[in-house]
DNA sequence: TTGTAGGCGTTATCAG
DNA sequence: CTGATAACGCCTACAA
């Protein structure tokens, strides 16, 4: 069906290396012959096969881009994640493939390692992966050119992780909310297993600690990133006395969860309650009110993830640590003074 | 570096032929050999070469998803047809490969006919595709195996489109609503170049005709899908007299803006307004209040098309016509009897 | 400037 | 039951 550099050879009375040379932009092919060439390639609608070319090198000529699907494919996380590795990827000739980590047979990281090992992806970018996922122990021995974002990792022995400055954000959001008057800042966690989560809690502790805010343990809730959960969580810190003048949640959509509450509980947001998250999700903008949080820059984060691996793949080189990137606090109208 | 079957060969003193028939579970090897290889490859740590195996049938071993990425990433709407994809992918040897089709080179379709002929994918699906592209010009042309997935497709001749049954959906909700006393029903529109929103808007004027409701002609405001134009346009709707007692939004989201609006102007949902959505979002049903709406199957839509698509690939057969999918009323809180 | 030989790793096919 | 050969489409390396 399709034309080959053989057919085109054909047609023009030349062998196929030649016109492998002309279509590869060699120079050392007869202008007049590589016209030649060319006109043919038209006439016959060739397009090189990437997939010869591919395995010709031994590349898959793919990105695996692994995550969970249950919520991580719906979080805008992601998106913007997805949109940096595009543009990391743009003009090399890698595409991206998803896979999806979440069923069972993912998470001991054989069936990723599997497909490194048969040649579906020359690398892969682990997005926001759960610190407690076996996938470490399995992957981490057998070399493969993998870079995590947006979650630094425990043990990082020879595995690069893209990751944002989580304990400087928090300890921004609890400078703004302390400079504001606050001292009963409450704090719904994320989920434990994640390690950026653990270190957004850690940072608020310590901030605690440091400046002797002496809360009751209670003020350091339970989420797990979810706007339901913090909905629930939320109910429990704005219920009982001594009543928290700020929340912070370990990201926005919990922040959103807290501010339903509180609007069900007739608090008004800043007035009566200030409330900060992290993230800085495109909707943290323009919601009711548009939400104090600490940003993240994403897409930034997963084009230099890209960026890494790409040089990894190309030099077979493994970079040696991670990668932190700078947040910023956006201060909008979701905190305020404190009350009295 | 990885071992080939050649390397097994040689270590059992075989052909890699009768490696690879071993390998790949013919009955035609004896059993002693066949362990003896099994026994090398163990050791051996091998793993077939995907890629070869690919390259040898020609074939790529991808999908390609595209979509506009900009806000279709992050829907759930996308999330839900991936993992519908994922579903039917299961066990055939494709993977998914994402490809952005909102940059301009994307848009004349020229670079996902490319991605065919150079052989990066076998086939492609086409979410939530705008009916003005050119994509179609360009593609039909091409005999590119693919298929559209939500929306159908004003001239299908040579595409495949799966989708659900707008038309209906938007009429059951019509008739829910007129069932409970209302008959100033409003309707916020999605772009008009989405036949899948044409559609959905028709549904709701040939109600409204059947039923001569004669309502104003500005009870049908013109939306984009979106949560802030809905909030806007909702305004004028509840702004202006006679004011609807019912609004229909397109999607979710704008019933969700719909729902923002009413708020803001301290009008109840249900008790003064009702509020009436389409596709059932995940957020559909944990909202405030639970969302009446039309039920979409885009998982098992999504599941049917990549269904159709690999069957196409196989069989190398065009598949027929376009493929509909039933829907289903959800009532839940956000719709109520008219007031007085 | 162009041609030839060979190989990438797998499988179909035919021969033994 | 196993082996030999060839082919997929491209490219590297060397020869003419």
């Amino acid at each position: 069906m399709r034309a080959t550099m053989k057919d085109i050879a054909l047609q023009c009375g030349l062998h196929k290396m030649t016109v492998s040379r002309a279509l590869a932009g060699h120079s050392s092919v007869k202008p007049a012959t590589r016209l030649k060439i060319m006109e043919a390639a038209n006439r016959l609608n060739y397009e090189v096969n990437v997939l010869a070319q591919n395995f010709n090198v031994g590349r898959a000529g793919y990105i695996g881009v692994a995550t969970s699907f249950p919520y991580m494919l719906e979080s805008s996380y992601l998106g913007q994640s997805l949109r940096g590795f595009q543009v990391a990827l743009n003009g090399s000739g890698m595409d991206m493939a998803l896979f999806d980590t979440y069923s069972d047979s993912f998470n001991n990281g054989e069936k990723l390692a599997k497909l490194y090992r048969q040649r579906k992806v020359d690398g892969l970018l682990l997005v926001a992966l759960h610190s407690t996922d076996r996938f470490l122990d399995t992957l981490r021995d057998i070399h493969i050119p993998m870079v995590v974002v947006g979650e630094s990792v425990a043990n990082p022995t020879g595995l690069h992780s893209v990751f944002c400055d989580d304990e400087r954000g928090v300890r921004r959001m609890c400078s703004h909310l302390f400079e504001l008057g606050h001292r009963r800042i409450a704090f719904i966690a994320g989920p434990p297993d994640y390690a950026g989560a653990q270190r957004r809690k850690e940072a608020y502790v310590n901030f605690c600690q440091k400046h002797d805010l002496n809360n009751p343990s209670w003020y350091i809730q339970q989420g797990d990133f979810s706007r339901a959960t913090a909905r629930k969580v939320a109910l429990a810190l704005l219920r009982r006395k001594p009543r928290p003048t700020a929340i912070i949640a370990a990201n926005d959509l919990m922040a959103f969860g807290a501010i339903d509450t509180a609007r069900e509980l007739k608090l008004r947001v800043p007035q009566d309650l200030s409330v900060g998250g992290f993230d800085d999700l495109p909707g943290a903008e323009e919601c009711e009110p548009p939400l104090t949080t600490v940003h993240q820059p994403v897409k930034l984060l997963a084009e230099r993830a890209a960026g890494i691996l790409l040089k990894w793949i190309e030099t077979g080189v493994t970079p040696s640590s991670g990668t932190i990137m700078k947040v910023s606090l956006k201060v909008r109208q979701s905190t305020g003074r404190c009350p009295q």
